[in-house]
DNA sequence: CGGTTTTGACCTGCGC
DNA sequence: GCGCAGGTCAAAACCG
């Protein structure tokens, strides 16, 4: 379905360290949390991956403590085909417009990142090829019709898979310095 | 009591 | 056309 185009450069590393325990030093330092193992995202993940334990539930709000941004950006403008018609606003006949998403992969105990905004969980489903199942959140600010989507991998149950699709257009609700960090340092690898 | 989560049903697009 | 998979809805349950 999606084809990720991972544009995201590890800027002090020459070779990714693809490494499932990807708890490395790096000097570059993501508010605290400093380690990024570029994983990549690959369509197709059969052979379940390392045996970790299980995610600690519960503290969400120590969810962005305890994770580490690895990789990611992805960019797709208008992909053609995804099972979606109405996205907002039911006319028929409107044509859909497909919203850029960008994913990002984290490395965290916890499934939710904390990023400073508000979601509210509107559905899960179970994917196809994937042990654990997607979650899908809205923000839920007026106006604001930003949507993500968390995943884990079956590959590496460390990773979590975040895809965002939309812009607030509010500020952020409750500043979380880590994640501000790891907004800014994206925003420099955006090629936009 | 209001907001959030859960979860099954429903809808839609795509591939065969 | 059919089946599958992804995405969304909505009612009920849950929680602070």
């Amino acid at each position: 379905m999606e084809n990720y185009s991972m544009l995201f450069p590890c800027p002090n590393s020459s070779s990714y360290p693809i490494s499932k325990s990807g708890v490395g030093t790096s000097q570059h330092g993501f508010g605290g949390q400093s380690s990024n193992a570029f994983l990549g995202l690959r369509p197709s993940n059969e052979s379940s991956g390392s045996d970790h334990e299980k995610r600690g539930e519960g503290g969400r709000d120590a969810a962005v403590l305890m994770s580490q941004i690895t990789a990611g950006i992805n960019v797709s403008d208008e992909l053609g085909g995804l099972g979606n018609g109405n996205s907002n606003g039911k006319k028929k006949g409107e044509k859909k417009v497909r919203k850029p998403r960008y994913a990002f992969q984290t490395r965290s105990q916890v499934d939710i990142l904390d990023d400073g905004y508000r979601w509210r969980k509107y559905g899960q489903k179970a994917v196809k090829n994937n042990k654990f199942p997607r979650s899908y959140y809205r923000c839920t600010h007026q106006g604001c019709n930003v949507k993500k989507q968390v995943q884990r991998l079956t590959k590496d149950e460390g990773v979590v898979v975040t895809t965002y699709e939309g812009v607030h257009t509010h500020p952020i609700e409750k500043t979380t310095d880590n994640f501000e960090h790891i907004l800014s340092q994206m925003q420099i690898y955006t090629p936009f």
